[in-house]
DNA sequence: TTGCGTGCAAAGGTTTTGCATGGCA
DNA sequence: TGCCATGCAAAACCTTTGCACGCAA
């Protein structure tokens, strides 16, 4: 751990995290979940929290779009090495693909192009399987837990 | 064209666009220049205008950070079908790699996951081949056209 | 005691929206 | 004439920053 101080705020947002382990949230969620407990957290100790995490790599960060608040999940058990993450455009959801043809495409890019991909903060645009069915979702704002 | 009138900011921006091919812009950036012209446009309008131009598929979205604006490019002749948009983390150069494995990867991504990726808005996040070298450019903004 | 972490409030920047006016068809 | 586009300003939004106080070591 980064930090020269090991304080409540701190351990309880991890926790949070780490509890929630395999989705998502966004600072505002984290903030919105704390703020109705004893000690509710400032929003700018969240994100500088949450800066501190994602530069220790225990937390991943994931840009979703201009305007769009950023989402933050926990690092250590996602095995992000091996996942695709994938925003439809459409419905908004966010989506989580396991895929070993991930690593294959790592490995082009970084021999062919040198270019070191961080698979874990990079997100897929696109349509997702259920809106192209035509079944597509009004919430335009959904985002799963991925 | 999806518009319902033919108006000069519209002919203008677009032509602006169209004339830079290949290189992209932010909404501060177009705004601006035209600022300096006889008939300024103001942000309201670029911005309604530019969303038009992407809904109609003229112009693509890039989104590259949050807090970072986003930025927009003449789509028509970028070919970014075949294009791989890669932004290194360290120095923020925004690469551009031309690459046919890429048609591969959204092909497989159709076929075993149903997810129909929009490979032009899709940014890889990662470290550029110069910035592990060693040679890393300490301008944190650069952003080259693509 | 030292200095980092916190909370509150204010500022920062990008993007969106309301409303009256202007321009296209 | 009818309706869309524009411009200006204000709002909304997420995020960052300043500053005084609190708390960890």
């Amino acid at each position: 751990m980064r930090t020269a101080y090991r304080t409540r705020a701190q351990a309880e947002i991890l926790d949070f995290l780490k509890a929630s382990s395999g989705k998502h949230f966004t600072a505002a969620e984290i903030w919105d979940h704390f703020s109705k407990e004893d000690h509710p957290i400032g929003t700018a100790t969240v994100y500088r929290q949450l800066e501190k995490f994602v530069e220790d790599g225990i937390v991943r960060k994931y840009v979703l779009g201009p305007g769009e608040c950023a989402c933050y999940a926990y690092a250590e058990d996602l095995g992000c090495a091996t996942h695709f993450h994938c925003k439809c455009e459409r419905c908004g959801r966010l989506i989580h693909l396991d895929c070993d043809e991930l690593q294959e495409i790592r490995a082009h890019l970084k021999e062919h192009h040198g270019f070191a991909w961080d698979t874990g903060k990079t997100v897929f645009y696109g349509i997702c399987d259920r809106c192209q069915e035509g079944t597509e979702r009004k919430n335009n704002e959904q985002r799963e837990g991925i």
